[in-house]
DNA sequence: CCCTGATTCGC
DNA sequence: GCGAATCAGG
């Protein structure tokens, strides 16, 4: 298997969705976690949250020698005694009071909403899933829209006649995507919309997470589509 | 031991 | 560019 655009796309996904390298070869098939790394590496994503990355301490007592298995370069003795490398490290600061950017919002992905909002939220009521569910001229969605990733077309497949493709998709019906894309019965979930969401009720609990308490949030944010089976 | 991601380096 | 082998932390 080559990595397509295709595979790249799903690897770029997942890999920034939060799974783990073993769990986005296991989706890909045919290939081993190194080459999911290796890959991910070659695209420029990188450093999430990984078990090997304390490699700073003031006091760096192991050097890590060379532990080159093959072609072990000889320590190539020069005769020069090479003195005096004085500006080695300049020692980069990274400028550490770093001002945030006025407005930087990830409008997309599990955001970690921070600030609680101390002012009053003027909710309406709470949805099934915990979204909060807004009157008719409320028109401010509380929480980043566009949770889903992108769309793909599915291909014209007369097993689903009758599901709501992507050509069917309107505002007023569920844009939730059942099954993950590029299968024969990819489709939209097409139930009607809750007024203010372009998901149905049902999928606004999925889409919109309640913003629980510090502490008992759940790890998996639940993805449309890119893991197990979600429907 | 298991898991994880990072890195190297021959291909 | 690719990925097995290897390293290294949890």
């Amino acid at each position: 298997m080559s990595w397509t655009e295709e595979r790249t796309a799903t690897l770029k996904r997942l890999w920034e969705g939060g799974a783990t390298a073993t769990e986005i070869a296991k989706e890909l098939g045919d290939v081993s976690r190194n080459a999911v790394i290796g890959k991910a590496h070659r695209l420029g994503l990188k450093s999430r949250p990984s078990p090997v990355k304390a490699a700073e301490k003031k006091a760096a007592p192991k050097p890590k020698p060379a532990p080159k298995k093959k072609a072990a370069p000889a320590p190539a003795p020069s005769p020069t005694p090479a003195p005096a490398p004085v500006a080695a490290r300049p020692a980069p600061k990274p400028t550490p009071a770093a001002p945030r950017e006025p407005a930087a919002p990830a409008a997309e992905g599990p955001a970690q909403n921070s600030a609680p909002a101390s002012t009053s939220p003027r909710i309406v009521s709470v949805g099934p899933g915990g979204f909060l569910r807004q009157g008719p001229g409320d028109q401010q969605p509380p929480i980043p829209p566009a949770p889903p990733r992108r769309l793909v077309p599915a291909k014209p497949d007369p097993s689903i006649a009758d599901k709501t493709s992507l050509l069917d998709l309107s505002d007023k019906v569920c844009r939730w995507p059942m099954g993950h894309p590029g299968e024969p019965d990819f489709h939209f979930c097409g139930e009607a919309v809750n007024p203010g969401f372009p998901y149905c009720v049902e999928h606004c609990g999925r889409a919109y997470q309640a913003q629980l308490p510090r502490g008992s949030r759940r790890p998996p944010p639940p993805l449309p589509y890119g893991g197990p089976r979600v429907r």
